[in-house]
DNA sequence: CGGGAGGTTGACTAGCATCAATATGGGTGG
DNA sequence: CCACCCATATTGATGCTAGTCAACCTCCCG
């Protein structure tokens, strides 16, 4: 559509190929998506609950929340989107939302009509499953959401959500200490956690004072990524980041274009 | 493979055919994949974690839940599936398995061969969008356990977890009053909701003494549906069960099968 | 310089966990 | 058919984690 955004869409493509084999043609077909760049400033519902959506959103900078409620209007974030993620890729299949997407910060986001998805798995099967495999990784999270608030107390919860997040957002972990850009109020961490944000302030403190991390209005500094990974009982696994590349399962053999 | 697969396929083609719009040369396909059928008693792994499985286990009859752990070995079950639900439609993409299932009772389950499944995707392209789209169900279902376990307290997590299984169980919810089985424990109604065996008991004690429901060793009693559901934040929205006809997209419009 | 969103801290409360003791009931072996 | 056993259910007493309420601070922005 534009010129932008193929460059938007390699952050995507590159997502993709961490995980499954690509042809050329099919790299091709994702980076000739169409979208429609878009600002979206902080703390604003870009897609609303039970809004039927036409189009996917591609988040290229920013982080993004999604939210649903209990009955008490109590919010509880059930995954954040960093940038590369397709955060509503299963409105494609399933256009009426069941949950609002909200930027936690200024974020930009690429819409990406429904139709052209459509139209680009119907051309190359393979990316219908190379999708579907993506949206599983995303399921994953949400389990170890499930037992992050459902089975560790909130010094836990909260390490395993930094850990996840610099893991995602590719803070290089190995080095021990590091930082990393998290812009997230203390707020939106309580609701992503199940805690209110009065004792998300005093967990945050006992981790700054503890010398594992601590979490500014920007950005997140590491001071010791073992302990902090041990406080959260963090096993990357899940994230199905380190899948080798003969271990790239490719379902769909040939992609059988259609044109 | 044996007689016996189809008539067990029957209800997971009926689950899919809710959703999708399936040609009859797609439903011939999904009855005739190969399947062995499996006893399990109640409490056993029939899928270990970090497993490497070659097979999908689509649920015949019983219930099964999918476990994880913290790090001090407490228990969390994720998803709990029912007859008809294909438990780890996912492995097949993942074939590694991050977390295992376990039988809630004892259980029949149909062991499908992800080389099966890899092959009908290949000459239906189709079906490999409407597996997807299925899967995205229990996407939006391991949300909504996020948003229960996170943002309600123990009350209103068995009452939405009870009306969720009602549902999903196909019970006469409109009847108000009824009865449908579910065999499960109080430590795994425990184990589900987050909560300890000890205090769901006393919250099962007070629905039974509120007039909501009765939960039994081997079924459920529903007293009082509405207010059950209201007690639970219950909408049944997100379980997609209702879609009519001709929102029952489909992406790769003809299956193009190859033979 | 004023206002508002977000952060920080303290005092108190409540919901659920923990520990412990007893009851129940289905299954098994004698 | 009965006695026993083990898993599960039930109930009470007590403690702790996190919630609630409230005050004040800090920083950014207009």
């Amino acid at each position: 559509m534009d010129a932008t955004a193929s460059t938007n869409l390699q952050p995507f493509l590159d997502r993709l190929a961490l995980r499954s084999v690509l042809t050329d043609q099919e790299r091709r077909a994702i980076l000739g998506l169409p979208g429609r760049a878009r600002q979206v400033r902080a703390n604003h519902d870009f897609v609303a609950l039970g809004e039927r959506v036409d189009h996917a959103s591609l988040i290229v900078a920013g982080l993004v929340g999604r939210f649903e409620q209990n009955g008490e209007g109590a919010r509880q974030i059930t995954a954040i989107h960093v940038p590369g993620d397709m955060a509503d890729l299963h409105s494609v299949v399933q256009p009426q939302a069941t949950s609002a997407l909200q930027a936690l910060c200024v974020a930009t986001i690429l819409q990406i009509p429904h139709a052209a998805l459509r139209s680009v798995t119907a051309r190359h099967p393979a990316l219908a499953e190379i999708l579907w495999r993506d949206s599983m990784v995303d399921a994953a999270i949400l389990s170890q959401w499930i037992v992050n608030v459902g089975r560790r107390d909130a010094k836990a919860r909260i390490a395993h959500l930094l850990c996840e997040l610099a893991f995602r957002l590719g803070a290089p972990v190995s080095l021990g200490a590091f930082s990393f850009p998290f812009q997230v109020t203390q707020m939106q961490l309580a609701d992503a956690t199940g805690l209110t944000s009065v004792h998300v302030n005093r967990v945050l403190k006992s981790l700054r004072e503890g010398g594992l991390a601590e979490v500014g209005r920007l950005e997140v500094t590491v001071r010791d990524w073992d302990r902090l990974r041990a406080a959260g009982e963090f096993d990357p696994n899940y994230l199905q980041a380190d899948i080798k590349p003969h271990e790239r399962l490719r379902i769909v053999q040939s992609s059988h274009a259609v044109t």
